[in-house]
DNA sequence: AACTTGACGAGGG
DNA sequence: CCCCTCGCCAAGT
């Protein structure tokens, strides 16, 4: 059942990605904490590093710190700020947003019961 | 087959 | 609040 046939390592980690709602944004960890056994925020965000920029809303995964990552990156790490505050999400001077305020939960999965592993495939 | 690298995260100092 | 360490696991060398 839990083969990677239908659905790849890495398309698990964007079919998440791709239900995040404009203006919303979710963490490396959490998508590994909802994914469940064999995904961690490490390899979630190796995923996100290879993830097509056209279909995937990329932006809108960060860190736990409610911070941008892509530093690293040959993209300067303005653009995805950037591009979430065009989304209507406020981040500080150091460059932090309230998680409190726009992290995003996948339906079924609420805040505060954080124990259904694999509640949607 | 062994070793290194990350768009990470929690915990300790 | 900043810095360092360690655990995590797919991929690339």
């Amino acid at each position: 059942m839990n083969q990677v046939d239908d659905k790849t390592y890495r398309e698990r980690v964007y079919e998440i990605v791709r239900r995040i709602p404009s203006g919303r944004v979710m963490t490396y960890g959490l998508i590994a904490e909802i994914l469940g056994e064999g995904y961690t925020p490490r390899t979630v965000g190796y995923v996100m590093h290879g993830a097509d920029t056209e279909n995937v809303p990329w932006q809108r995964v960060i860190n736990s710190q409610g911070a941008c990552s892509t530093g690293r990156m040959t993209m300067p790490v303005n653009l995805q700020q950037n591009m979430l505050e065009s989304e209507g999400v406020v981040f500080s001077d150091k460059g932090k947003c309230d998680l409190g305020e726009y992290l995003w939960y996948p339906d079924g999965f609420a805040k505060d019961e954080q124990e259904s592993p694999t509640l949607f495939v």
